[in-house]
RNA sequence: GAUUCCGUAGCUCAGUCGGUAGAGCAUUACACUUUUAAUGUAAGGGUCCCGGGUUCGAGUCCCGGCGGAAUCACCA
């Protein structure tokens, strides 16, 4: 065992620790402590409503104390607001031992600790709503100091704790201290429900699949991989769900979702964790225009139900979510930039297109990747408004029904929204023996050496040879779709512990073991 | 993976030309019975991210590493 090094303020605190313990504290107690009421329901309800909170009982983390001779003032918080205390001494000790005020208030409560209060509201000379303690009891004592952050009269914050490596390592201690970090993930919940509540409503089918795949399937990424020592074979983690619901739509399920953790072992940056939440839907019996009403009208409810409005203001731009959203080709975007339609043209033609608009190309890259690369770097930054783009080049959208009348197409959308994809969604392949020639396009490239490239699954195979009715698929990134609704502009914002390089533990020096 | 920037007290940050390590908050002690960035007086607190190099002397300059951020690349 080694010993951690503890700074002046911590040795402090487990001294107190043990004088606490000495006066027969526990500064851990087992039992319950009954609250009833939030410092939200005082500070928004004791105006118009004194006589209820004449005996309170609160619970909460203590940010600051202001000591003041016989009298102190503190501010809690509990899950919903901040509340000012203000206690007696000859209150909380109406007879001659002042040692709970003198010695355990005034020496040994600090400002991190977590405390139950009885009392009653009232009101300051000042004007704040705050509680008369009257008992007061240690729940959980801190050991280490909480970073203090001071607002002033003007609402202006001193002293905020935005180091992001502080912030993401110790998100705890960010949540606590920093309010609208804790807000965001609120709103991150409150849209997955917004959107549970939709497909429920619409009589869809949560369910659960496989997070351990035997063929990492339904996208084209590089997959974690693990092993199953019983059975002794590797298993990688799902990079998609997307067969697994298709395989539930063949059972006879006519709509089914699912919110998935999806794993891709690719690079991190603002936009991208190797962990990531995404949301898919198939419904039987439906096409992608079909789908794209359903999206728009999702998407729609969603921001209502979290702001009131639909219209957002993100990254200083107003942002429109009232359906309908604008509907374009991916060829017709193009076409607007750069006045040529690219349907018309060969390979070759497109690559000495790529060149001209200075968009990287490289040998491997067919006709359909080459669209999509133009695509990426003329358009996608412009498309603000929430803009369906679809009919997509079949090369890559293998699992993707072929266009009905658009020949090396396919029914295809992505919704895009502040340059950014949100949704992604297709008439799907029910055809098996299409799926299959698409299949092998893929295991094809594998072998060219494109480890993104999709694996063939016999078994999804199988389950298209028994009959798929035709049915849509819509996916979302419900990380971006958070950033974009609560105006984040990295993705490390909206998942409460983002991917980071292990912390290293600085190891005293130790004997070697022989 | 490339480039740029950052890393100093528990927290937020200064640190000049290379010359004994600084402030505010927090902490400790004392005072103070309606304060609110409470106040007043005093005190303690440092692996200047790590390792080399240059130098009489390095928080500061150079090289390497570690960690983080931004941009780019990659990720349809």
């Amino acid at each position: 065992m080694s010993e951690r090094h503890l700074s002046e303020q911590e040795i402090i605190r487990r001294q107190k620790l043990q004088q606490l313990q000495e006066l027969n504290i526990n500064p851990y107690p087992p039992e319950s402590f009954e609250i009833n009421v939030t410092a939200k329901d005082i500070k928004e309800n004791y105006e118009r409503d004194k006589l209820n909170y004449k005996n309170i009982s609160i619970a909460g983390r203590i940010l600051s104390i202001r000591d003041m001779g016989k009298a102190a003032f503190a501010v809690i918080q509990d899950a919903t607001e901040k509340i000012q205390l203000y206690i007696k001494r000859d209150e909380i000790c109406p007879g001659e031992d002042k040692t709970l005020y003198d010695v355990v208030w005034k020496k040994l409560i600090d400002i991190g600790d977590i405390i139950g209060v009885n009392g009653y509201v009232f009101t300051t000379k000042t004007g704040e709503i705050s509680i008369h303690v009257l008992t007061f009891k240690l729940l959980a004592k801190a050991l280490k100091p909480l970073p203090v952050v001071k607002v002033d009269e003007s609402g202006k914050v001193h002293d905020a704790v935005t180091d992001p490596e502080f912030r993401y390592r110790q998100r705890y201690v960010d949540l606590i201290i920093n309010p609208h970090v804790k807000n965001i993930f609120i709103k991150r919940t409150k849209i997955i429900q917004s959107i549970r509540e939709y497909f429920n409503n619409k009589g869809y089918l949560e369910v659960e699949t496989p997070v351990l795949q035997p063929i990492p399937g339904g996208a084209a990424a590089r997959p974690f991989i693990t092993h199953h020592n019983a059975l002794d074979i590797p298993l990688y983690l799902r990079i998609a769900n997307e067969l697994y619901l298709k395989r539930l739509i063949v059972g006879g399920f006519e709509g089914v979702y699912e919110f998935a953790k999806n794993f891709r072992n690719e690079g991190i940056d603002r936009t991208h964790n190797p962990e990531f939440t995404g949301l898919e839907i198939y419904v039987a019996y439906k096409d992608y225009l079909w789908m794209m009403e359903f999206t728009e009208q999702m998407i729609e409810k969603v921001v209502t139900d979290l702001y009131d409005t639909t219209d957002l203001e993100v990254e200083g731009k107003i942002i429109n979510f009232k359906a309908p959203f604008k509907r374009m080709t991916i060829v017709d975007a193009i076409k607007e930039k750069i006045n040529i339609d690219i349907s018309l043209c060969s390979e070759h033609e497109l690559r000495e297109l790529c060149k001209k608009h200075h968009v990287e190309v490289d040998e491997t890259m067919g006709k359909g990747k080459l669209i999509d690369e133009l695509f990426s770097a003329l358009c996608e930054k412009e498309l603000i408004q929430p803009t369906f783009i679809m009919d997509y080049p079949i090369e890559t959208s293998p699992l993707t029904k072929k266009h009905r009348n658009k020949p090396g197409f396919v029914e295809r959308f992505e919704l895009y929204i502040n340059g950014q994809e949100i949704a992604n969604a297709y008439t799907e392949l029910n055809d098996p023996i299409d799926q299959y020639h698409r299949f092998e396009e893929q295991v094809k490239l594998k072998q060219k050496g494109d480890d993104e490239a999709m694996y063939m699954d016999y078994d999804f195979i199988r389950a298209l040879e028994y009959g798929m009715p035709p049915t849509a698929g819509l996916g979302v990134g419900i990380d971006r779709l958070t950033m974009l609704l609560t105006n984040q502009h990295s993705i490390q914002e909206v998942i409460f512990f983002p991917q980071m390089r292990p912390e290293k533990i600085s190891e005293p020096e130790t004997e070697t073991t022989s």
